[in-house]
RNA sequence: GGUCCCUUCGUCUAUCGGUUAGGACACCAGAUUUUCAAUCUGGGAAGACGGGUUCGACUCCCGUAGGGACUACCA
């Protein structure tokens, strides 16, 4: 079967550096959504090849962004450096078949002829390219790739189109280094045939490598992946992203609050658009995707937005599983979580969650409802407390009692009518009760924090505040 | 330096030869008001530049400028 008749196969590739890039993480979203959309699969590769960088924490790390986001994939991890034997096997098969030769050029000779190549604006030539082996057949080489050094090669982008590349200005890279170890553009190529993927969908920066390793599935006679090459993501300012533009590892956004739907959601639209479409469901962006329609041009983080979308999520989500995530990020800073918070978040979080834009703004919200009694009023708060006021709120504490139901439009009611009784606007004791509710926290609306904190506590916060002698 | 990619409001995008160039976020103004928000209404805001092709270009071609990637015995 051609690859145009296979089931489709995309994969994730990445290598464990310790986190894993908003970058990789949009890579593996479209490879997910193109194996989704086209009832294909998606696949897992570990890169670690490099066994100086690779190590078990940071294979869990690419593990649990991709779990975190929802993106599992279909069959277990494969690991790229257990696949040694097998490249080796496909180096010797390049030698037999005169598309590779061993290279015993020394650092200093490799040092040199960059030089001269690059001043002639050149690739860098062996050699060892078409002379016979040394005397002393012990000494230490490399393996490099044969490629031809006339014609041209094609690589027809899904995204991009067709780029031409002039063999010339392709080097004979190193397929084993003189360790014997393989190098990625040889593992990649071996890997991704074995593997049987269909759609090698990546970052940009590999555009020209697509060149150098179309010649290898040649040189092997192997049929050739589609390829397509995503636009890299940018910082705010347009230069690529890095560390000073905030957040960068999957990790840190999920530490900082955003909901995993909310960055599927925010990704997708990050370089790839559906008409005026927006906001929208996996389901919707599965059945939507196609890896044609991803834009060319590299986009940019824009917080604000990522932002947005998930206070959209946010007044989405299940209370419970809200209240959950706020134990969480409190816990992360040591607060002690009482007895019954979980309760208490769960009460408040529907009065607050509208204006949330990430978990940590939730928590913040939540604070004044989980605040124990007797709450501590700020200097502010204190301040609105007149001698009349006070007498204003007792007034109001006796009214409330009273209350039969404790519902944000009954107490709406129960306070205009108290305004009205008085004769005075709400703005002569709204204030002052907000006060003696929240001790300056932020809090929602009156009736809204009343019916929050529930007829107890709030008829106990006031009377804590107001039965002070002063 | 060489090779390759990219270029529509501040940002993400729609448009796929004929539109008052649409939407979203952000921004500004107003409304509301019991803090901060949220909400509602209204508003400003774009085809990098220069040449072609065409009856007609944001859309096709060439060039310039700017941005980016690659140019490793890293991935």
């Amino acid at each position: 079967m051609s690859v145009s008749e296979r089931p489709i196969v995309t994969r994730i590739a990445p290598s464990p550096t310790g986190s894993m890039h908003i970058g990789t993480a949009r890579t593996a979203l479209f490879n997910w959504l193109y194996a989704k959309h086209t009832g294909g699969r998606f696949l897992l590769r570990i890169e670690d090849t490099d066994r100086e960088r690779s190590t078990e924490s940071a294979v869990q790390v690419i593990l649990d962004g991709l779990a975190w986001l929802g993106l599992e994939a279909d069959a277990p991890a494969v690991f790229q450096y257990a696949q040694a034997e097998r490249h080796r096997e496909v180096v010797d098969e390049l030698l037999l078949r005169g598309r590779a030769y061993r290279c015993w050029m020394t650092v200093e000779e490799l040092a040199a002829e960059r030089e001269i190549a690059r001043a002639a604006g050149r690739a860098i030539r062996s050699p060892w390219r078409d002379q016979a082996a040394p005397s002393g057949v012990n000494l230490p080489h490399v393996v490099r790739f044969k490629g031809p050094i006339e014609g041209e090669t094609l690589v027809n982008d899904l995204v991009k189109g067709p780029v031409l590349f002039q063999n010339r200005d392709l080097d004979d890279l190193v397929l084993l280094r003189s360790d014997g170890a393989p190098t990625y553009n040889l593992a990649v190529v071996v890997d991704d045939h074995d593997m049987g993927i269909t759609h090698v969908i990546r970052g940009d920066d590999h555009l020209n490598n697509a060149a150098r390793q179309t010649l290898i599935y040649q040189a092997m006679d192997w049929e050739l992946p589609a390829f397509g090459h995503l636009p890299l993501i940018h910082g705010p300012d347009g230069a690529k992203l890095s560390k000073r533009h905030g957040a960068q590892a999957v990790g840190e956004f999920a530490d900082m609050g955003y909901l995993p739907e909310a960055m599927r959601n925010y990704l997708a639209r990050l370089g790839w658009g559906h008409g005026d479409d927006e906001l929208f469901s996996d389901e919707q962006a599965i059945a939507w995707f196609d890896v044609k329609d991803v834009v060319k041009a590299p986009a940019r983080l824009d917080w604000a937005k990522i932002a947005h979308v998930n206070n959209h999520y946010i007044r989405l989500a299940d209370d419970g599983r809200l209240a959950d995530l706020v134990i969480d990020a409190m816990a992360r800073e040591g607060d002690v979580i009482a007895e019954g918070v979980r309760d208490r978040l769960i009460a408040v979080i529907p009065f607050v969650k509208e204006g949330a834009k990430t978990v940590l703004e939730l928590r913040d919200l939540c604070r004044f409802a989980v605040a124990e009694r007797p709450i501590v009023l700020n200097d502010k708060s204190v301040s609105l407390l007149a001698p009349e006021t006070r007498e204003r709120l007792l007034r109001l504490a006796t009214r409330l009692a009273d209350e039969t139901i404790w519902t944000p439009p009954s107490l709406t009611v129960a306070l205009r009518a108290f305004a009205e009784s008085e004769g005075v606007g709400m703005g002569k004791f709204g204030p002052a009760l907000r006060a003696v509710l929240s001790g300056g926290l932020p809090a929602p609306d009156l009736a809204g924090a009343l019916s929050a904190l529930g007829r107890d506590e709030s008829l106990g916060r006031m009377d804590d505040a107001l039965s002070r002698v002063e």
